[in-house]
DNA sequence: CTAGGATATGGAGAGCTTCTCCACTTAGCA
DNA sequence: TGCTAAGTGGAGAAGCTCTCCATATCCTAG
């Protein structure tokens, strides 16, 4: 069991983290982090070894709205319209999260692991909805994409996004040049 | 004119950064590249005020290579398979550079534009040859698509690739995803 | 061939950063 | 109310970026 005091800044430093991170982007020094919380830099340090760890916190509450919001989209009318809408959903999130999807997508630390497969699972439902797997695929029809894949492009695009602020429509245009085999090709962008 | 001894000196960082990015990445230190190349801090900076401008001279080379291979690909007797391989080779590139496509990508210095300007110029003529301007599009066709949407997919493309190191098809998988309206579709990979 | 001025150098140092360590404080049980 | 395990903070080591300028080096004009 935790300590209440240590419990009590260990949210204190999360907190502080989120706020710096979307004040100053992925750069944003550790030491502020603890100064702004309030605490030293040990304490920081306790509480997350690594800064991946610190990342994950922030990211777990992301994850679980974006699972959730893919919940809601398996009832929509059109499968293939609402994987659409998830991916880009997941591109959203990968670009408000500025350089944190870099070590999201790496999945490099066993922390991510649950996120990744928390994701991978959702992302799944949804093409398995949109593109069944027993589909006879026509000639020269291009086979399911892996789930992966379609995530990793949807981060992709998040990074090319975060790249370039400013341009609000950057995530729609790219992708509506990506095409799910097996299902209809995105309309354009407005 | 430059002084003799202050070209060499030039010649050595460029050549010294080179490898050490080559060997730890984008985040390696500049530093070191100093080290390496035998000359003081002052030196580096001198040559190289931003750290961009070092990233640049590394560039340069590759990205007159990448439009030198475009302008083979002219020829190509599949325009659309031609636009499609050059996008690899960009996608390709980029990975090779590590993080630094990060920077090339934002065009965030002047340094960069002339590189960004090139690599413009010889996305437009393929994209120009794959899929007419003038051509009328069939009901529902989307129009063309930017040709710096393209590269700007192929880096990101590069940049995944990049994460995980290892999955060598992961390149091909992603661009098969891609779809250039107004061409074919890509062929699956292998 | 040399002297002088323009040019280029390197490394000490300022001010950051990350991360470690441990003497000290404090929560919470008995 | 103690006592002790758990938790803390900030000094400090090591390394980074970037600046500054006394010093060394080039190269040209005489």
């Amino acid at each position: 069991m935790m300590r209440a005091d240590a419990r009590r800044n260990r949210e204190r430093i999360v907190a502080s983290a989120r706020e710096v991170f979307a004040e100053q982007g992925p750069g944003a020094s550790l030491n502020q982090v603890a100064q702004r919380a309030g605490v030293g830099a040990g304490t920081l340090y306790r509480h997350f070894p690594t800064s991946q760890d610190l990342l994950v916190e922030i990211i777990k509450d992301d994850v679980d709205a974006l699972c959730a919001r893919g919940r809601e989209l398996a009832d929509h009318p059109s499968p293939g319209e609402a994987l659409r809408t998830w991916l880009r959903a997941v591109a959203v999130h990968a670009t408000a999260m500025r350089g944190l999807v870099a070590v999201e997508m790496a999945g490099a630390g066993p922390a991510l692991a649950a996120c990744h497969d928390q994701i991978t699972a959702t992302g799944a439902a949804l093409l398995h909805r949109a593109r069944p797997p027993e589909t006879a695929s026509p000639a020269g029809q291009a086979g399911a994409p892996r789930v992966d894949d379609l995530l990793t492009l949807a981060n992709a695009i998040g990074w090319a996004a975060e790249q370039s602020p400013g341009d609000e429509r950057l995530i729609d245009r790219l992708l509506a040049l990506v095409t799910i085999p097996g299902t209809r090709k995105a309309p354009p962008p407005e």
